[in-house]
DNA sequence: TCAGCTATTATAACCAGGTACTAACAGTAT
DNA sequence: ATACTGTTAGTACCTGGTTATAATAGCTGA
């Protein structure tokens, strides 16, 4: 027959499907009808195979998850992915500076994300109930530019304090150059009550 | 008549019906005639009063608004509200400590969100195309918790190295109380070239 | 007292964007 | 031939509405 050539088979045509919807989850059956070219009901078989569900609940899945003050948020707990972790002694994370960290005219990072993957790991690296950014010693090397993967070691330096405080330094790199630099003290509460002058907690099990 | 005790005058259902759709924007005709207990006729009507579009188009706002990559997020310009602001002199912001920024378990908030109400004001105090954080000295006196208001008073201490650099103070209080105190030093571009080592570009026309 | 008004309710037709099911047909494999 | 896969078609039904038209109740002013 005159296979048209346009048909795909399935499997690609699933693959096709899949990222159609992936980056217009807008998108209406009767318009993949169009742009796949297979009928409607095909595509209904296609989305029941592949466990996607119907328009209006991919838009109702959206708009939960963006009603829910906690999960909208992506600053919630620590910035960056951990990628190595030994308490109390050093820690690694890594961050990729998209298009909402940056300035849109300059595509520079705005020096808080910066700070703030620094300084979560800083917090996260001490293994305390609590723990408290008390100062923070900064300093930024050079700009971090968009698309850019910003790479934070940290060093816990000394317990001192009668083990309230410990000193953590933070050096982040892209690719080898460091671009940020930080000398952190953290409060420490050893299970007792909280310390004054602190900012930051952890919660951790 | 009997005019049943429940029933609301209009002004008061319309009041009660908008707070509904607001604290549940994922509420039916259905429902609301059942709380409201009027028709669902009543209802509707209601909604096209008050231009309170149907729930399927408010879902769908919803989920367009989370999709969008740049509105989605809150910490795109300034963070926290300006509330004076004289250009290369001071500045004053206000932002208030909501359950997204403090640790659940704690309620205390992490030091990048106080950190960054500080150092972007820091940025936008300064009367330049491209301003950009070069360092920071900061201490965070004490914790600022949920709900708190943390006003941020920003001063620029002087202005060298060929007008290439500025020094900026900054002082966060929650009622008087200092919670933070941070010294920056702000690179700014006189119309030239980005200057090496910096952080933060600001948009400003 | 009665027309005129607002508010409310009822009824029906229609819509988008589907689900669920049943059937038919083409091509291919066994 | 038979069976199986993939695709298309058609129908009934669903939710959560819109739009339009009409009927009803209650109040108001003259």
């Amino acid at each position: 027959m005159v296979r048209t050539i346009e048909r795909l088979p399935k499997r690609e045509r699933h693959q096709l499907l899949t990222s159609l919807i992936e980056d217009n989850p807008f998108i209406t059956d009767q318009e993949l009808t169009r742009q796949l070219k297979v009928s409607i009901q095909t595509v209904r078989l296609d989305r029941l195979e592949l466990g996607i569900p119907e328009l209006r609940e991919r838009m109702k899945l959206m708009a939960e998850r963006s009603y829910d003050p906690v999960r909208s948020l992506p600053l919630h707990e620590i910035i960056g992915d951990i990628v190595d972790m030994q308490l109390d002694h050093s820690g690694i994370s890594i961050f990729e500076i998209k298009e909402e960290h940056v300035f849109s005219r300059t595509g520079i990072a705005r020096g808080h994300h910066v700070f703030a993957q620094a300084n979560s790991l800083a917090v996260a690296v001490i293994n305390d109930e609590i723990a408290l950014t008390a100062t923070a010693d900064i300093r930024f090397v050079r700009q971090v530019k968009l698309g850019e993967k910003c790479i934070a070691k940290a060093y816990v330096r000394s317990i001192s304090g009668g083990r309230s405080k410990a000193k953590v330094e933070v050096f982040s790199y892209v690719s080898d150059e460091m671009v940020f630099q930080g000398s952190f003290v953290i409060y420490r509460s050893a299970g007792e009550s909280v310390i004054e002058g602190g900012m930051e907690g952890a919660d951790r099990n």
